[in-house]
DNA sequence: CTACAAGTTCAAGTGAACTTGAAGTCAAGC
DNA sequence: GCTTGACTTCAAGTTCACTTGAACTTGTAG
């Protein structure tokens, strides 16, 4: 196995499908070589790169935002342990967040909707905004979004 | 303000837009009566209805999912809070899953991403298949998916 | 050298959850 | 009785994250 990876093998060992590579590639997410013949060949580092794309899509990002932390990363030198932990510390707030969301929800859910408060504005299990759980277009102040202008 | 709501009503008691009640009545999440002329007049508790869709949607369900989960109330009389909460008993227990893989995700950002173990795999974290974050048609054995078939 | 698996591009399709627009009808206030 | 805003249906459009298909080219094993 070289230095240098094919498109399928990159697929087989991350898991995620050619035609998704070659979408992320395409939304600059992660950057390939050529061969001669136009083949993309794949430094063995992009591994990692997409080990972290899929756990960002895990917890919740947009491949947009996703692309804005990659873009982060120093271009001239490969990524070190600090890069990446540099990189993750935003989202652990994120995760913070979305943790005591659900932990709102899940109370909401025996209490409010139970007892019948829920029917009304009264009930403000507030925080909105996080990207896994995005709102739409229409607007539910119900959990704390602002109204629909 | 009498006992029948238009959709306009509900939708500004609610914060859903009009349009997405529409599509909620045609997927069958909600129903309302029809006047003489063809409009729509909902019940007041159908607005109960709707934060639960909401709720529900927050959690990380698909609306057929949420359809399902309404369709077991009972039709012929109205919900009593008894009802409400053996709807949600079923999610506390996917809201706890979902919370797990949220920190076990945090430990990994922290750990495996900074360290290395995260390009290949070794590094499972496992659990799988909920819907917030769910799987695209990409599978991604990374997090415990099954391999692709 | 040839077969054939694996790669390429580009356009179009998918599904979820809605929104938007067009064209027309209804209902409430004056 | 008329105006005006709220409502109706239906078809088509939108965003995200990809996938699929067609038509074609590369690269490797025998």
């Amino acid at each position: 196995m070289s230095d240098l990876l094919t498109i399928g093998d990159v697929a087989r060992r991350s898991g995620v499908a050619a035609s998704a590579l070659r979408f992320y590639e395409e939304r600059g997410l992660i950057a390939s070589d050529r061969e001669s013949g136009g083949q993309r060949r794949f430094p063995r580092h992009v591994l990692r790169r997409i080990a972290f794309i899929v756990f960002a899509q895990r917890i919740g990002l947009s491949l947009e935002e996703i692309a804005v932390e990659l873009a982060k990363l120093p271009a001239n030198r490969a990524p070190t342990g600090r890069d990446w932990q540099r990189l993750s510390a935003t989202w652990t707030s994120r995760i913070d967040a979305r943790i005591a969301e659900l932990e709102r929800l899940r109370s909401g859910l025996t209490q409010c909707i139970g007892c019948g408060c829920l029917s009304l504005e009264r009930c403000h299990l507030s925080n909105p905004g996080d990207r896994v759980a995005r709102q739409g277009a229409g607007a539910r102040y119900w959990l704390g979004d602002r109204r629909p202008r």
